[in-house]
DNA sequence: AACAATATTAACCATTTAGTTAAACCAAAT
DNA sequence: ATTTGGTTTAACTAAATGGTTAATATTGTT
């Protein structure tokens, strides 16, 4: 074959230009040029621009979900499992940084597809629903529901991804090591907070 | 005059479009048909998409940031202050449910800017992060830098606003009234959250 | 080597879109 | 009533952009 990567190198330049311009603000031209080909290249393995942009973005978000399933069945002691769900959530988003970004785009550009996306591949809430509405029946954590928690964590872990370009300038003298080694914390931090404003100890 | 109220037309169309499709999504058409005016009418009164976003983008802005300032500035128990950040923050938010979404794309669209706006609109966090370690050191609160307490708090915050389209379908079978209803407990389950995680009793 | 299949390119096309222009409209002032 | 100012419109333009085509190159197969 006359390359096997070049595909892969066009995901690559996609996903930069996806999350740096938006699915609307991307140009087909720019992507190719980030892969270093023609933009009619481009179209052989991509025929449209909506394509590609589907297949980077719904094949980053199919490797999220499996493993954030997995968490949801583990049966451990709570506390543990609120340290799991940041560990997972948090370990893949600092491999995708770029990830919180495009999702939030896409929730506004097609939420019903997304949905139904993530309804295919098994995503649902409602297990978990029951379980935190038993922990708080048994005293366990204090009382709050599921879509409060779940907001709470989401927004914690995502936040520092989505805005960075502005929180490194504000907060840390736009000293990109600094920011690196504050996200590192931030999977302890956010247990520990998360922890702290649930647990009845 | 033909009509004073035009440009505002226009202003509350473009926020809706804008924030709909983002910069590059929104189209000049469809905002002067969302405000009931001829394309060229947009032009008289913006000469560029690129000045119509600039206004409409940081005018808002503009409003949000002195009831900010104002907060941080109050000399208040500590406990008090974060139900009145959170009350201030989220009351602005449930105005302008728009502009989380429409912030989040500023920072990636041009960091710079946006972050030069704030600086000139006074807005520094110097003085927070001073009272922050303070309150740390004193023992009031539970230990814990500046940038983890903001990122936890925006993000508990703005999730709901940024998310609302999916998690909407998700966690509340898409029903509207619900949803506004769990934005409405947001404020004083934040509140409760971070006063939780935080305070030493 | 010859052939076939896949990969890659340059040039082109059709459409969309931001922005312009020149004319019409309308209200108030003279 | 006419002039004058801002306002509004329909029709137009130039540039950008997603996508196509047809020809060329490369690779694998017999």
């Amino acid at each position: 074959m006359g390359s096997d990567n070049t595909k892969e190198k066009i995901v690559q330049a996609a996903q930069l230009v996806f999350i740096r311009k938006g699915m609307d603000g991307a140009r087909m031209q720019e992507i190719a040029d980030e892969a270093g080909i023609n933009k009619a290249l481009l179209h052989y393995y991509f025929h449209s621009k909506q394509q590609l942009f589907n297949e980077v973005f719904y094949g980053v978000l199919s490797r999220l979900i499996p493993s954030l399933l997995e968490i949801f069945k583990l049966e451990e002691p709570f506390s543990d499992k609120i340290e799991a769900v940041v560990r997972e959530y948090d370990s893949f988003m600092s491999k995708n940084p770029f990830l919180p970004q495009f999702i939030i785009n896409e929730i506004n550009r097609d939420p019903e597809q997304l949905s139904r996306f993530m309804s295919d591949q098994g995503l649902n809430f409602s297990k978990i629903e029951e379980r935190i509405n038993g922990e708080v029946s048994a005293g366990n954590i204090r009382s709050i529901t599921f879509p409060h928690l779940f907001a709470n964590l989401i927004g914690m872990v995502v936040m520092p991804y989505i805005g960075r370009p502005l929180f490194q300038r504000k907060l840390f003298n736009n000293d990109s090591a600094k920011y690196d080694q504050f996200l590192q914390e931030r999977r302890a931090v956010i247990t520990r907070f998360i922890q702290q404003a649930i647990l009845t100890k």
